[in-house]
DNA sequence: GTGGTCTAGACCACG
DNA sequence: GTGGTCTAGACCACG
C-alpha cells in the first residue's frame, strides 16, 4: 500500500513535518516496504493540495536521514533501513524531548499518575492508527 | 540553589525556549523556590554570553505563565505557583507537549516499552530530587 | 472589516500594547471575525510607521492569550474564541484591568456617577457596534 | 489627619504611583486641608522604608501637577485646587483607560451586567475607605 | 542597578 | 512573501 495519509493545514505542526511523519509511519507500519516507490514530488503535493516546494523539502528531509533515495531520472524509493544516530545520540535527544515534555506537565499541575496515564493513552492511540493502518 | 543550567547555541531550539525551560526546571526541581531572586537580565545574558533581549523575552514569558514576577527596579522573582489555566487548557497544553514528546521518540525509532521506560525513570529521577532537594 | 487603528507614538502606552488593544477591540467589536487574515507583520509595521519586532511582539502575545494564531509562511488569522482561564484568574484579570481604570478616574476627579455614567455609555457603544456590525 | 497610608512592596502598581495615589486620596477625602504641611521626603521615605528618590519623584509629580506645592527652604504644602486639564483632555484620558478596561472584561468573556457589578463594587470599596478614613 | 521598550538590520523556517 | 529569532545598541521607568 503506497502512501496514504493526510495533513492537516490549521495545525501548529508544519506541513513539511506531517509529510515527514506521514513517510515515516508508513516504513514503521509496513504499508511502504523497501525499494516501494513514493509519488513524485509534484504528485504528491497535488494530492495533499500543498506547495511542491513544501513536499521537496520533507523528501529532502528524508533523503538526508536515510529512509528514502533518489534515483536519478527514475524517482524516489524506500531505502534500506539504516541508523544514523549512535546510540548515545539517540539517548540524549530522546532526553532532550522528554525533559521538555515533564516539566511543561508538572509547572500544569500533573501528576505522575497522570502522566503516566496520559502517555499510556498516547501511545495507544498511535499503535491503533498503526494497527488498522489509519492515518 | 540559583539557576545553574547552561543553554546550546547550535541546537534547534530558540535560546529564549532554553533559558525559559531552564528556569522551569529549576523551579519543579525545586532548586528555585518561592520568592528566591533570578539573576538579572543582564546578569544572566553575560553569563550565557547571549543578548540580553534574549533573556528579557524569556523572563517576560515566564512572568506572563505566573512562573515568575518583576518587580520594578529591584529584579525578578520566583512566584507562588498558582493555576491560571482551564481544566479543557491544561489538558490542551498536555497533550501538545506530549504530542511533541512522543513525535520526536518515534522519529528516533524508540519502541514503545523504550518510551515507557524512559518516562519512568525521569518521573522517579524528578521525585528523587524534589525529596532530596538537589539540583 | 479588517484592522482599522492608529497609535500615537507620543503616549506613555507602549506601542506594542496600542496594537494589542487596537487587535482586541476589533475582535470584540465583531470587526475581524473568527478566521479573518490580520496584515502581515511587515505590512502593519509599515502602515503604523513602527519597527516589524514591535509588531510582531503585539502579534505573538495576542496568539499567547489565544485571541490570533499564526500559520507558518502563511500569516496571521483571528482564532476561535476559548476560555483559558480559570475563574479565579479571570477574576484577577478583570481587577487588575478595573483597578487601572477607576484609579486613573479618580485621579481625573471625576466623581462616581460620571465613572458609572461612562461605563455605560461604553457599554451601549459596544453593544450597539456588536449589533450592527459596525467598526 | 495627616498623611497616613501604607505602600504595598508585592504590588505591579510602581510605588511613586502608590504615594501620589496616597497623597491625593488624602486630599479628596478632606484629611489633608489645603495649606497642611506635608511630611519631608527623607521623613516620608523614612516611615514607607522606601528609597527617598522615590518619595522626591511622587513629590515631583504632585507639584506638576498642582496638588502640592514646595516652598524653598519650608516644607511641602497641599496647594489650592486647580484644575490642570481641559475638560476635553480629561475626557479623552478617562475614555482611553475605560476602552482599556472594557476591552479586556470582554476578553475575558464578561458580560455587562458582571461588568457593572464589578464597578459598583470597586467604587463602594473605594467610598468605604473614604469613609472611614481607611487606607 | 534593575527591568521594559524600541529600532535597524540580519538570518532562519516555512510555503 | 510569511512569521520567528537574535544581536547591538539606545533610551526610558523605577528605586
Amino acid at each position: 500500500m503506497a502512501v496514504d495519509f493526510q495533513i492537516s493545514i490549521g495545525s501548529t505542526v508544519p506541513i513539511y513535518r506531517q509529510i515527514i511523519d506521514g513517510v515515516r509511519r508508513g516504513v514503521t507500519n509496513g504499508e511502504l516496504a523497501v525499494g516501494d516507490q513514493l509519488p513524485s514530488v509534484r504528485a504528491l503535493a497535488e494530492r495533499l493540495l500543498v506547495n511542491h516546494n513544501t513536499v521537496a523539502k520533507a523528501y529532502q528531509a528524508l533523503v538526508r536521514d536515510g529512509v528514502i533515495e533518489s534515483r536519478h531520472g527514475r524517482g524516489v524509493f524506500v531505502a534500506k533501513r539504516r541508523n544514523i544516530y549512535t546510540k548515545a545520540e539517540r539517548h540524549r535527544r530522546l532526553d532532550a524531548a522528554l525533559q521538555a515534555f515533564v516539566g511543561e506537565a508538572l509547572l500544569l499541575d500533573f501528576d505522575d499518575a497522570e502522566i503516566r496515564q496520559a502517555v499510556e493513552k498516547k501511545l495507544n492511540d498511535a499503535n491503533g492508527r498503526k494497527k488498522r493502518g489509519d492515518q
